[in-house]
DNA sequence: CGGCGCATTGAGGGCGGTCAATTGGTGTGG
DNA sequence: CCACACCAATTGACCGCCCTCAATGCGCCG
């Protein structure tokens, strides 16, 4: 199995065979996460990075009313925490949102990539940005956009972000997540995030069964959640 | 005057002179922009990125609908389109709040940096991971906390990056914002970022006169803002 | 002096929250 | 094998935070 990090890359740039042999080798072990478990805790102060094989993982904080946020959802080829290769403390913690196969890089590792290979650095660096972009992203949509919009777009942002790796069966995602993690995720209670999605439906925009959501007319998804992909930086280029 | 990323920086870890230097000789030309001027637009393919040396900028996404989200706040020394070097086309603008003196520096001066310098373009990776800290953080307010605690919590962290730059006076800091850009900050209206600052203003939290704010009462701001400074990455140690 | 945008206040309405109950699927222990 | 617990999905009733609309006063600038 290819790396999905290589392929993920490979969508933004194009790597060298000894880059790609960097990145193979760059994995210390392979590990197993179960579902609802914890990769990293807020606090933690790890000596390795984590990047997500398989499965579905997700970044969140909680609050003093007990009240929980999720501030991404990690996909396959996705370096989960990249950033406590530089950040050091975890200011959250990362969730395994369905049983997971995770590889594990040292940060020394990381760190000798930063001093021998500049342009694969660029391209870990520019992982990093997209995620901030997707922030900045989430920002939007939560703060201007109805609650219909706002999922909207995270459908929109799921379904590229998948066909990205190749885990889309054409407009048809599998989407693990239960409302209440959904409502998480949007800034929304669980009885709100039902309502969005069963007008949706009526609305004849999506199917959603059981785990597996169809986009059924991306056209008016898309123009509901204001949807422009420029921010998942999909153009293949020199970086 | 010495330039404020360094002092950023010097706040997070340890820079050598010639790391001192190649950062002053990074810098093509200084510049100023007007208030309410764009510096960047959405669409736009930068060949230099600009260093915030004096004023206050905001990136912003517009909608259909014209309202406007504001997705981050730039102060001094912050490295405002950073990203650019690598994002390569702008998925959102930037926009100067006051009259803002600029550093331009080249995207081949960065590249050559990646190529040269590695731990210096890991302390330039770090400022984009704490920008996407603060992005983290604005969505578990946005998604979490009513808009009183929301406010709060933007003062605090206001409060502690202008510290760390030595832009406020004690406990006292300069807001050259709006409430109109408050709420677009916010994702709040106008009308009810007013009342929210009326009820700190009358819990005496804080005053506001003028563009001066003064937090009074840290204790209980933060408290009401759940605030913990950890997403800033104020510790200096080696990265 | 007139225009414009910001700060402020009041009135009324709606989007989304809370509380609560029902149904159904799943896992567990008696 | 069933009783029971637990959780996700769904629905209804009601509530409240925050929005919209509107008006007033004020400061700044042409």
């Amino acid at each position: 199995m290819t790396n999905p990090l290589i392929r993920k890359l490979e969508r933004r740039d194009f790597l060298s065979e000894a880059e790609r042999e960097v990145l193979e080798g760059a994995v210390a072990r392979v590990k197993e996460i179960g579902a609802d478990e914890d990769m990293v805790r807020e606090g933690d102060r790890p000596t390795e990075s984590t990047l997500l094989l398989e499965g579905f993982a997700a970044r969140y904080k909680i609050l003093a009313s007990g009240k929980r946020q999720i501030t991404a959802i990690h996909i396959g080829g996705d370096f989960i925490d990249l950033h406590s290769f530089l950040l050091h403390t975890m200011d959250h913690s990362i969730l395994a949102l369905t049983p997971c196969k995770i590889a594990v890089v040292p940060h020394g590792t990381l760190r000798e990539i930063t001093e021998r290979h500049p342009h694969l650095t660029r391209l870990l660096w520019l992982s990093t940005l997209i995620d901030g972009a997707i922030h900045r992203q989430w920002l939007v949509s939560m703060g201007r956009l109805p609650a219909l919009g706002q999922l909207a777009h995270l459908l929109c942002e799921l379904l590229l972000r998948l066909q990205t790796v190749g885990q889309a069966d054409g407009n048809g995602i599998r989407l693990p997540f239960t409302q209440p993690e959904l409502g998480d995720v949007l800034g929304l209670s669980t009885v709100h995030v039902n309502r969005v999605i069963q007008e949706l439906r009526n609305e004849g925009l999506i199917t959603w069964r059981g785990d597996t959501v169809t986009i059924t007319d991306w056209e008016r998804l898309s123009e509901i959640a204001e949807f422009d992909p420029t921010y998942l930086n999909l153009e293949r280029e020199p970086r």
